[in-house]
Parts: structure tokens; sequence; C-alpha cells
DNA sequence: CATTTTTAAACCAAATATATACCAATATAT
DNA sequence: ATATATTGGTATATATTTGGTTTAAAAATG
């Protein structure tokens, strides 16, 4: 063990070193941190001093606490996407999507196979069993996107849908939108993801772009409602 | 760092070390992964810890789950990928311009001003300037829809735009495509730029598009009549 | 001195891990 | 083709771990 005991340490002090092994690289997302007891005893602090740090640390957006679970880096660490990407609005993004999904799922329809749809069917099922828990939801709701993606054999396309999964996924947004999917929004964007699928299934192309793009308005709806509370 | 020594490990430890085998490439696509069992016993863990790991990494789309057979990697390690850029067909290309060119003259009607229709007016006079001239007319018809793209405001959308000229400029058949740019050819696209100009300018959104859609039409049958050459 | 922060200990509820047994899908050898 | 072994899927009862909370005393701070 190097050394600690020089210096008593408070929260904030705590908190700055965790944050610096999340920047650095060292704690990479989907980590998780050693439990408060351990960290209080390797840092040499009491229980309730570390438990502030990480509130700090909860409340910046770098990790997320859950209870009985333990506490986990919900941060990426610095990669150098370009400013479009990182400065993008939730507008913007929305905008965008709205021109890019409806179109994948024509494509969708002409190029995808039955094992992509089967994997989007995974995954609707799995978003349904998520209905109480909007940070899975999410992630799951991602992999979706991208599956959908995927079924267009599209390999620009894809890449394109990575790049505006990167934007969902750092911004400060991601809380706030979590904030507003409850129960009732999500089941309401599971029921249209099933609709697509079915669309695609059945090989209806403007029906299944038709649907994305309702799809679409209810996600911006949901997003402006936020924005406005 | 050293003497972690004896750390217990949860699903979400084991998760994590997994999936920085992969992304290391220690573990490539395809690969199969160790039985359940015998992960549980290298780790140290009961069979359902390694097991909720797994699934982590499933909803992640590091690996696919066979029942009956194994685990398998799936996740094409580090993309980041240029070469989705660099790789990209032709006819990828026009798919994705498909998707959002239409798309973005919406957009125009809603956000572009006077200036951005006056500035892409300049550039439909230039490209009639060039019908005797396939590279400068081709390099005038970037411009224009950057421009086009530009009206927006949109930057998430204008940074895509940018980085699909830069396939169409890059590669071989770049050099194809002007052989298959006849006069004829040309004054079709620049009597649809005009078409499309005036829509915008009128703001006619719907009709904006699907002349945008014709254009592309256009495009795609003389990129196929060019490849079967 | 008054105030804030840290410490320390105990307890709670929820999430997770363990251990075991059995089922179902797949692969392999006969 | 059939039988057998291997693999993931599921269920369950129990034990452990983890964050959440409260409290009171000690230490640091201004």
């Amino acid at each position: 063990m190097t050394a600690h005991a020089e210096q008593k340490l408070g929260a904030s002090d705590i908190a700055a070193m965790v944050r610096r092994e999340i920047s650095k690289g060292n704690l990479q997302l989907h980590d998780r941190l050693q439990p408060e007891r351990v960290l209080a005893e390797t840092y040499g602090a009491a229980r309730g001093t570390v438990r502030k740090a990480l509130n700090l640390l909860e409340d910046e957006g770098f990790v997320e606490i859950r209870p009985g679970s333990g506490t986990y880096v919900v941060h990426k660490p610095d990669d150098s996407s370009p400013a479009a990407i990182d400065n993008a609005t939730p507008l913007e993004l929305m905008d965008t999507r709205f021109a890019l999904e409806p179109h994948i799922c024509r494509l969708s329809v002409l190029h995808g196979r039955r094992a992509d749809f089967d994997k989007m069917e995974t995954l609707c099922t799995r978003m349904e069993q998520c209905v109480e828990d909007p940070v899975s939801f999410s992630e799951a709701d991602t992999h979706f996107h991208r599956a959908l993606a995927d079924s267009t054999r599209n390999g620009l396309l894809i890449w394109i849908i990575d790049q505006i999964a990167n934007v969902r996924s750092q911004d400060d947004w991601t809380r706030m939108r979590h904030l507003t999917l409850d129960a009732a929004t999500i089941n309401q964007y599971n029921a249209q993801h099933r609709q697509i699928l079915n669309a695609l299934r059945t090989r209806e192309p403007e029906r299944a772009a038709t649907i994305m793009k309702e799809h679409l308005e209810t996600a911006r709806l949901s997003l402006t409602r936020a924005s406005e509370t």
C-alpha cells in the first residue's frame, strides 16, 4: 500500500480522486467501484465520508449508485469525438433521427433477413421486461435501433447510427430522458417497436416508416415536455 | 498496483473482465467462451453469477448466447471506424443520401433563410455554366448539397453530410461517375436543382422532398447504368 | 465559542451470490 | 439413426453483500 497516511481526506478530496480515476480510464464504463466500506478503509476515511463523495459524483453524472448492488461508472472517458457530436442538441438529434430512421425501415424491408428480425424481437421482449427500469430500457432501446440499422446491411448507415448513439449516451440529456420515461411512456414505445417489427416482417416498407415517424414524434414530445419542466 | 489478491467478484466485475478481454482482442469475433461452469470455477464464483455477467454482455452486444451450444463473441472490436466511410459502396451511399436529403429539404423549409437560398442560387448558376466540365460540375454539386444542409442549421446533419462528401471525393468511382456525366445528364440535374430551390423558397417542404427523391433516383440510375458498362 | 464535518457503531431493506437439482437444446461418438 | 455427453435455461431456498439510515461522540473549522 502506498502511503495514503499523509493527510486526512475530506469528502471532496475523495470525490476528486475517484473522478480522476474515471477520466484517466482506470475505471471504465460499467465498472463497479469497490463497496463503500472498502473504499472507506483504503482512503482511511469513515464510511459516511466516502458516501458523501460518491453522492457528489452521482450528482455530477460520473457514477450511478444502485442500492443493494453497488456504485457503477456511467461516464465515458474523454474520447475525442467531433464537436458536432459532442455539442449536438437533443432537437438536432431528433431531426437527424427523423431523417434517417424511417428510411432505414424501408431499407430493412428490402435487405433484412429473418435472423435480423428475430434479434429485434428478442430486444423487444427484453424492453418489455424493463417497464420499471428506465436505464436498462434505454440501453436495450439503443440496441434495438442499432439492430434495425444492421438489418439494412448498409455499413455507412450503421456507422452513422453508431455515431448518433454516442450523442445519446454521453449527454446529461440521457439522465433527463430517464426522468421522462415513466411506465406509460415505455409501454407506448414498446407497442410501437412491436408494430414496426411486424411491418418489417410483413414487408410493408411504408407502413414501417410511418410507424417509425410516429415513434419519433412520441419521443420528441416527451423531450419537449421534459425541457419545459 | 497489486494485491487485490482475494477480492470477491460480482457479476459486473466478471462482465468487466470479459468485456476487456474482448476489446483487447484476446477473445476475437466468433470465438466461443468457456462453458459457464468452467468460467464459474476460474473466477471463483457461482454459476449463477457468471450467468448474470454473460447476460449483461449480451445486452451490451458483446456476446451471443446459444443454448446448448455455448457463448460466442459477436462484437466487432473497436470500430470508431473510418473503415465504414472508406469502404462504403456507391449504392450504400445512395441509400444513405435517400434517407437524409429529402428530409433535409423539409428542415430547410423550416429553418432556411433568404441568404441560404441565395447561396444555393449562386451555386446553381455556377453548375449551369459547367455543362461541358463534369469535374467542375461535380465539385459545385457537392457544394450545393452542403449549402442545402447548412440551411437546416443542424450541426449534426451538416457534419454527417460532410462525412458523406468525403466518401464521394475519395473513391475511384468518382472518376467513373464523371464518365456518366454527359451534357444531357448535367442539364437534368440542373433543372432538378432549380426546382428544389424554388420549392424551398416557396416553403413547400413535401414538394422539395419529392423532387429531391427524383433527383437522387436520377443519380442512382446513372450510377447503375455506369456499373453495367 | 459555535458550526460544520468527520467518525464510529448499529441496524434495515434490497439486491446479489451461493449451492443444488433438474430441464431443454445442441454437439458428438457410436 | 441413436445414444450419450456437454451446454445453456430455470427454479429455489439460504446466506452474504451492499447501499440507506440513524445516532451520538470526536475532530476540524472559522
